[in-house]
DNA sequence: GGAGGCGGTGAGAGCGCTCTCGTGGCCGTG
DNA sequence: CACGGCCACGAGAGCGCTCTCACCGCCTCC
């Protein structure tokens, strides 16, 4: 009806309710210590008028924003084509959500971005930040920690960044391989490969020390490495058939490394699991959609790594009731998922 | 070194320059009007000082909050199939840090969220909102529009919503659609099928409209209902060749129906293009990195759509100096990517 | 040479809110 | 019955900024 062009305002509603705006605040911050009918008058008063407290004012005066900043800093192309991301970040969305905090999402690409994301965190224009660096040499981390904002890191930051107080989520990379590797082994295979992530990523790495945590320093042209990508996993595995004909198991770095190896072995004309076992990670293809064989796959809860993130984060800030210090990092289990492909 | 609990006001940055906080603020808002000797003392301070303009005071007396509100209102999983919105919020994302605005994410799920997104719409918090409604019977748009709130979709909206006035980006969907057809039929094909996507969802109607204004009212049995998946594409393939048997072209609704269409097709025996020409929509799937045979498909540009919506709503809200009144909706064209599969 | 104009600067109000502090009424206690 | 304590509420300051307005000095013009 009206223009909504001027909302109300605190002193609106109290006035409405004919008290002062000290008793309205009381109200809409949770009314304790506000006498039932008082609290029932400024309730209807809100009501009335649509008021929505002003979120400026608000902050001005708390210094809180009830919004944390998400910055995911993958060059290019990965984010989207790995539905990891869009996962967590729903968990992510859900559990701010639930705490009336906003996501302020900031894609990076590039150096000069980085600056950018740093000043906006040392603006202090958000309560915390949640970031995605996943490349060892990253400067991000080191910029945070300048920064002086509660961080949470998705995946175990590199070693960089000074501070090995980093607090992140990740799940058990190396576990998860380990169990996919002996798996393997438990199937009677024997020349079983492994197709690596991008190593300056700790997952990668990791999965890859999983790997050889179980298979020993085997023969070294049995690991080749990708970019966790299903081009990527066309090409390793291209050269993997070619190095070593008789690789009887492929453990790939995720699920869409896998893809690319299982496309190459139909193409090959090799037998899923018959002449070759594969198994991948994460577990994000029924999500996509897109399960060829069903793959066999290590399995990591990706959304609630995402709430937890969140849910550390908030944990952090000034608001929670709860009695935490500083939380400490969580590393979630995996579970291998039995398909077909091995 | 200090710790940044405390950060450095305007008036600090005064007091240290040498002039009014008046004279501060213009200099740090652009610096018209002051003369240069000043000016270099105040940026000065403010380099020594560290100083990042606190955006809630400054919200609170501008009205305005150089951020902008990115609504995805998808259920489920179809956000994180699709590379689509991915890209789509690279391209906002750029064009909103180009002209130094905050993205905040909105996800949502079930009917409560609406209401949630509403108020939050109307509560002020952002200067505009970027909204992806892709269902004919959302109650966004209508809540959306009690906002009040400046908004540009990311689709061609439903016709709900009372207004008809709504500012959208789209891509010639018909026209895309007329053209792949009109490719099949040039090769000779006679038997060309379309599998849909979700027909609540303009697109998919759109498509599925170019697509009968070539063929005409043709066997309706050409005609497969789908969702825009893998997994749909899949089964509206099987269907379709159990239907059909002579089919000897597939125009899909998009990329990822087209990918489960070749999965069929190379399943039961069919040979891509030479039995069954493929056409598919949107081209995302260089970015996925899985083109089995190279899919031929309709173009758009995903990401030059997410910057002009950003762009179309930026130019409406007040700072823009652009000479815009009320922004029309932008319909861009589409090409056919020749490739292998037709 | 004086009036008028104009550009550069400072003083101060006020955006909408929270929060401290002071006050008044009501209870319990000696 | 008087006094202290406590609880509920209101008054008011002030968060950090922008913006209007008044002021002042200089230049121009008659």
């Amino acid at each position: 009806m009206s223009e909504a062009v001027s909302r109300p305002t605190l002193e609106a509603v109290a006035a409405r309710a004919g008290v002062s705006r000290a008793t309205a605040s009381r109200v809409v911050n949770g009314g304790d210590g506000v006498r039932e009918p008082l609290v029932e008058r400024v309730r209807r008063a809100v009501e009335e008028l649509g008021y929505v407290p002003n979120q400026a004012a608000r902050s001005l005066v708390t210094k809180r924003h009830d919004a944390v900043a998400v910055v995911i800093a993958e060059p290019e192309t990965r984010i989207f084509a790995d539905p990891f991301f869009a996962l967590q970040l729903r968990g992510i969305s859900k559990e701010l959500t639930a705490h009336d905090n906003q996501l302020v999402l900031l894609l990076t690409e590039g150096r000069d971005d980085h600056a950018r994301v740093a000043r906006y965190l040392a603006g202090g224009h958000v309560d915390g930040a949640l970031v995605f660096s996943l490349h060892l040499d990253d400067p991000l981390p080191g910029l945070i920690e300048g920064a002086a904002v509660p961080t949470v890191f998705g995946g175990r930051p590199g070693w960089g960044g000074g501070s090995n107080s980093a607090v992140y989520v990740d799940c058990d990379n190396r576990g998860g391989a380990e169990e996919a590797v002996r798996h393997l082994v438990g199937l009677g295979r024997t020349r079983i490969a492994h197709i690596t992530g991008p190593l300056d990523q700790t997952s990668a790495a990791d999965r890859l020390q999983g790997y050889r945590d179980v298979m020993g320093e085997s023969d070294p042209r049995l690991v080749v490495a990708s970019d966790f990508t299903p081009g990527g996993g066309e090409r390793a595995m291209r050269e993997l058939l070619d190095r070593c004909p008789d690789v009887d198991a492929v453990f790939a770095a995720n699920d869409l490394t896998a893809l690319g190896v299982l496309r190459v072995l139909r193409e090959r004309g090799r037998r899923v699991p018959e002449d070759v076992a594969v198994i991948g990670f994460d577990d994000v293809l029924p999500v996509a959609g897109q399960s060829e064989p069903a793959l066999t796959t290590v399995r990591q809860d990706i959304e609630e790594m995402g709430r937890l993130m969140a849910r550390l984060l908030l944990s952090t800030l000034p608001r929670g009731e709860s009695a935490t210090g500083a939380p400490s990092s969580v590393v979630l289990p995996t579970t291998l998922i039995r398909r077909a492909t091995a």
